[in-house]
DNA sequence: CGTTTATTTGAGACAACTCAAGTTGCGTGG
DNA sequence: CCACGCAACTTGAGTTGTCTCAAATAAACG
């Protein structure tokens, strides 16, 4: 638990286009996340509101306890969620991933941060704009409700998660999740092209990176898992799912 | 960890009182929770839609997994919240108290199991009349998603909790929450008059039983609170929220 | 190519877990 | 009113898995 006790990189430098992004029409993310619950009529008015906004790999996109002034959705990458707990250890809470809405519009500030595990892209909201469009439509609130709750069902997961107290499920469970999150409906393929460093992995399962390291090198000596520089190939699924019911 | 694989009680009997429950205008939670967020006019409009429901210590609200009948407001009492991990075990996911919302009426099904503490009362609406309620005005929505969002917040403030791994901090935090949750802004009143299950806090920490009894055992022998048939009495916050931020 | 960051490995301590008995409290029924 | 049964709570002794500390690679980056 010694891991990271500092933000990967200093600056909060949000390197963001002005440009206007183009139209939802040709976002593979408008089926899916907070946009794949819009008709096209509410996406078109939402797109009109947004900015593109790029982030480079290990910059920070918004810090904890800031004034929320923009929300955002991910388009592309994968970022990194935290919270700093009293004893200033860091405390992933989750990944967004494509789709995945940040920030709660309707609080004044961050209750956590972000920063982008690789180059990621996103639509950019200011907060005041986002609350109008949400104000021009009812059913919108219901989409946000919605989306609101689904996070809450993922952090219940992560409780179930955390409440483990064997290092060998956990890291299991954590490698299913990123695998699921990543799997194509027809694609056998199992390779996910992500490098989660074992900092954050443990950070997220509340463990020592230590022990994140040794249980994934048992994974790859027992050729349950590989990494490689891309990132990790699921071997044995199968065994996986079992090592994660194991307890 | 080997604690209640079981429910505690067995019947789902709900003992519920038909009658029409009066309106908002003497219910003390009018402030407080989800019915905080509405205005008068709003409270009367979903009074009309309620019902009082009771339900005896010990017994089940609602099932996880069952369809999503009806939702409910905390009127009184407090209540548990579970679910069922994949090895069987039981994850209480948190504590329901007077102003509390309990379920998402967009989903159809119950994602946690509730069941009573102490005697409850409750402010019952189908789950359809709920809604209709929430499509009459557009604003509450807003209270939903908010409602919603403290609960993501609860429960990553859970999350936190459970990645200390010391037993004393996690105990006292949880002890310091059940009171926090108890307390009366203008009343000094150190007396939290509800039994919680030591098996219970095990199931929310994450810990066993045994574990949890030798850690409260640890405080009442240093006079940090003090456990009575009553309740739990705080003899010394300011030590108790000392332990709490060790670590 | 040197500096920083991430990963890997080892040895030992310790806190929480497991298992196994007790004890207490409380409601039920004889 | 006491005996009984059940559930919650206590306590002890031994085990174990993760953490800690420390140090050696290996990779990434300018």
């Amino acid at each position: 638990m010694t891991s990271s006790r500092e933000p990967a990189r200093g600056d909060p430098a949000k390197s963001l286009l002005g440009e206007k992004s183009r139209a939802c029409d040709y976002c593979e993310l408008r089926n899916r996340g907070f946009c794949g619950r819009l008709t096209a009529e509410q996406q078109s008015l939402l797109a009109a509101k947004s900015r593109l906004a790029t982030l480079e790999a290990h910059k920070t996109l918004f810090r904890q306890g800031d004034e929320t002034d923009h929300v955002y959705v991910v388009r592309n990458g994968l970022l990194r969620l935290y919270q700093r707990l009293l004893d200033g250890r860091r405390q992933v809470i989750g990944f967004a991933k494509p789709g995945d809405l940040l920030l709660f519009p309707l609080s004044g500030h961050n209750d956590y941060g972000a920063d982008a595990l690789d180059a990621a892209y996103l639509c950019q909201f200011r907060r005041e704009d986002f609350i109008s469009f949400l104000r021009c439509d009812p059913e919108l609130w219901g989409a946000l409700a919605v989306t609101v709750q689904e996070d809450l069902l993922q952090s219940r997961r992560q409780v179930a998660l955390l409440s483990q107290r064997r290092a060998e499920p956990k890291v299991a469970q954590f490698l299913l999740t990123l695998h699921e999150s990543y799997a194509r409906p027809n694609n056998e393929t199992t390779l996910v092209p992500v490098r989660v460093p074992q900092a954050d992995i443990a950070d997220f399962l509340g463990m020592t990176v230590e022990t994140v390291n040794r249980t994934l090198a048992r994974f790859v000596r027992e050729a349950v898992i590989s990494v490689t520089k891309r990132g990790i190939d699921f071997l044995d699924l199968r065994r996986l799912k079992a090592i994660a019911e194991s307890f």
